[in-house]
DNA sequence: GAGTGGTCTAGACCACCGC
DNA sequence: CGGTGGTCTAGACCACTCG
């Protein structure tokens, strides 16, 4: 219910129960009440009932359309929408089988982008793990992990054997909770070539993210240089208008 | 400055005005003029020149702080782009000025591959638009847009001039859902070569993307093959774990 | 034609900030 | 204290969808 003396704002609070609503009595594509409905049955503006379902719009939760009414969106829609996702992740979603070959596997420190990116002292210990990607048994990456070892402890080889989120999230129950991500073309450089198994003068895709936890400094988890060959990968994404 | 007879909503018309003073007249911190100097400058309600500033906050280019007022963010902190964007609006994003120039306008029919990207018969009339793309006068991208002439209605190359988004929602009053969108890396082919004066060799990144509507039926309305010059141009995305 | 969301008005009171 | 953004009201007209 809508409490108005509460120091809670209106649209919150109705955000809070339009919220409850769709947890435990609708499902995806059930119409809302309309806008004039909570106006009148809560006793409250319709602008105000605008700003609590304008909140969950802009969540995704629930959308609208002019003249017909306002729903519940579809899950499945809020999942495809290009969420992070770890290699071995993309590849299964792909219908391919992920495994990986380790090249190196170092405790460094010194390197000032990379420590940039995580947001530590050059002098700070940052794991550096070199593997091949590989889908069906065949390369399509070539991938460089960072991530800092004040955060992910002793590490050894067998723990981010399949994937290194799983050993983040399961094990050290820790949270990721997104990843800045840039995706750039350019030509295989010597290492590459060698061991991606491809041609001199191959176009090559380039990314680089930065994963974030989820806690309240947003602490930097891992820094990844990935390249994929041109001729087995494409980026796939879903994206929202607005 | 502000036509309230016009088609366009005022709050638009206000976020577009907001806009162009951040570019041309203020810097990162600079406030700016209050909620209330804008109703009354402009004759507007206060609750609308929330609505334009409401928006330019969700996408990162202001922000707001009680009692003290409203300020240009930081330009580090404008790239949300999780969301489907136009090239125009993505070249604002980054603070450049985005261009174009029209290559070809054509009104099609026939390629099974657009028609089936546009859910269409192959018979049925699209329209085809060539454009070079530009960042302060420069080349980044050779686009060509493909759109259902039943959909957009007679289209001229004013109407596209700068933003097909813009026209497509403004003007014809459509909403946008959602585009499903992959990216490539490849090599030049002798028309990008030409037109975005690159050279032989050269990689670029190959985007496709189909968006559509916000409608029952999630109607395709656009289908859009674009090459980028990988010296010019990353794509940055911020992705959400869950 | 009845109902929906989209836009807009002309006020109001509040908590907060800086002087 | 005066000015700011945050919240809220009680209406209004529009374009749109659907029966």
């Amino acid at each position: 219910m809508i409490n108005k003396n509460s120091p809670i704002p209106i649209y919150y609070q109705l955000e809070e129960e339009i919220r409850r609503m769709i947890l435990e009595e609708l499902a995806p594509g059930d119409i809302l009440p309309s806008e004039r409905d909570y106006s009148e049955k809560y006793d409250i503006s319709r602008m105000t009932v605008r700003q609590a379902i304008s909140n969950l719009v802009k969540e995704g939760l629930i959308y609208r359309q002019k003249g017909r009414g306002t729903f519940v969106a579809d899950k499945k829609f809020e999942q495809d929408l290009s969420g992070l996702s770890s290699f071995s992740e993309d590849m299964i979603n792909r219908g391919l089988t992920p495994s990986s070959k380790l090249l190196s596997f170092n405790e460094t420190s010194g390197n000032a982008l990379v420590a940039s990116k995580l947001q530590m002292e050059t002098t700070d210990k940052i794991y550096e793990i070199k593997r091949i990607r590989l889908a069906n048994e065949e390369p399509v990456a070539l991938e460089t992990v960072y991530t800092p070892k004040a955060l992910v402890g002793e590490l050894n080889e067998q723990d981010i054997d399949i994937s290194f989120y799983d050993y983040i999230e399961k094990k050290l129950n820790l949270t990721i909770d997104y990843g800045d991500q840039t995706i750039e073309a350019s030509l295989a450089n010597e290492d590459e070539i060698h061991y991606l198994n491809i041609n001199e003068n191959d176009p090559v895709l380039v990314m680089h993210r930065t994963s974030y936890l989820n806690d309240v400094k947003e602490t930097p988890i891992e820094y990844v240089t990935s390249t994929y060959r041109s001729d087995k990968y494409k980026f796939k994404m879903q994206m929202k208008r607005d």
